[in-house]
DNA sequence: ATAATAATTTACGATCCGCTACATAAATGG
DNA sequence: CCATTTATGTAGCGGATCGTAAATTATTAT
């Protein structure tokens, strides 16, 4: 009826959506983030019973990993995109500060930054699924500086990280929109002043 | 014997001492942040049994207030000597930023700020105990930018908020002195363009 | 129809958690 | 010596949590 794909298979159809479920638990985590949330919640907000949660995840982390995936192909920051364009290199690296925190502060529900924040749970398996998307971004920072500034790109790259952790920490903490987008301007001028005086420095 | 203070009270004495007791709290509450600490682990660390623990703490919650209370009287920042001193703001904030740091990455073993992260746990008196002396720091910060420069003031504060916050869970994340020290010098620049840029226009 | 497959429901076992009851030990006050 | 007070050790209760075993139900394959 509703999948398109795989025509139906053998056994006893499962009777609960999947993507709905992970939708599910991706607004439970992104709410109270990992370790927060039971493995107890995660079958209430789904509607099922554990061997059913079982069956299709395996376990909490693994659910978690799903959840993952489903936000890098929905709701991550563009990260290719924004720092492909031909603009200025703090500007690109501002926008993604500035883009960061539209989505950090979006939900209140569910604020900050669902990967950051996973990243600082106790689960080993979750803190290193949330971790390996942190290290893409983080690596995909460093090239993107490195390209023409290989000096900076490491520094700018520990900047850019922390940042974020903050910005998302105060998003959870309360700051809104407004208060965000200032601190991360704010932010920015650091960014902005690094490679103004580096192009100095090419000038001289 | 040990005790310079209240001598001999009515009872059978207490075999562990309070301070030391706290200061293994200290140690596991910082190294592992509140809610990941059981209360059996606690226990363990100070090596006692349940009853003395309750009898001696109440509950994990008032322990963490002591072990709060300790901090703020041996570990904190001095922010109202840094804060005080007669150099521009902009430098004072900064030396708040590199004195934070050199705090947050002293033990690699108990990375990160012992209140900030405390504040992000689960529990809600932990949650309160931990969030008064944040909200005290900040309002130090505001107050002390807001005697020269009032509309700045809350802006800075949320800025120093959030990367103070980035800055301890880069340390959580395993970024040495070195690398904090450069980020937090560079989240200066913007504290530093601030003022130089309001002093300019004041002189117009 | 019967077998095979897979999801669901109910129920439960194992573990850990915070916390306390109870009896005991060690000190002081009369 | 006895009462009082306070801390300690043992033992365990009630509850939550994770995860599974067993029986049941729904669907497809032959």
């Amino acid at each position: 009826m509703e999948h398109t794909e795989s025509r139906r298979t053998r056994g006893r159809p499962r009777q609960f959506d999947l993507d709905e479920a992970v939708a599910a638990a991706q607004r439970l985590f992104h709410a109270r983030g990992y370790d927060a949330v039971s493995v107890a919640d995660l079958i209430q907000a789904i509607g099922i019973n554990p061997p059913s949660f079982y069956a299709a995840f395996g376990s909490k982390a693994d659910l978690y990993s799903r959840v993952l995936d489903r936000y890098a192909a929905q709701g991550a920051i563009p990260l290719a995109d924004l720092l492909s364009a031909d603009r200025p290199i703090a500007e690109c690296l501002v926008a993604v500060l500035e883009e960061a925190v539209r989505r950090y502060a979006a939900d209140p529900g569910a604020a900050g930054c669902l990967v950051i924040e996973g990243a600082r749970c106790a689960d080993r398996e979750a803190k290193g699924a949330a971790g390996a998307f942190i290290t893409a971004a983080e690596e995909a920072i460093y090239r993107f500086v490195a390209a023409r500034y290989p000096d900076q790109a490491a520094c700018i790259q520990d900047y850019m990280s922390t940042v974020m952790a903050g910005l998302s920490a105060s998003a959870r903490n309360g700051h809104n929109l407004d208060r965000l987008l200032a601190t991360a301007r704010l932010a920015g001028v650091g960014l902005e002043q690094t490679f103004a005086l580096n192009r100095q420095g090419r000038e001289k």
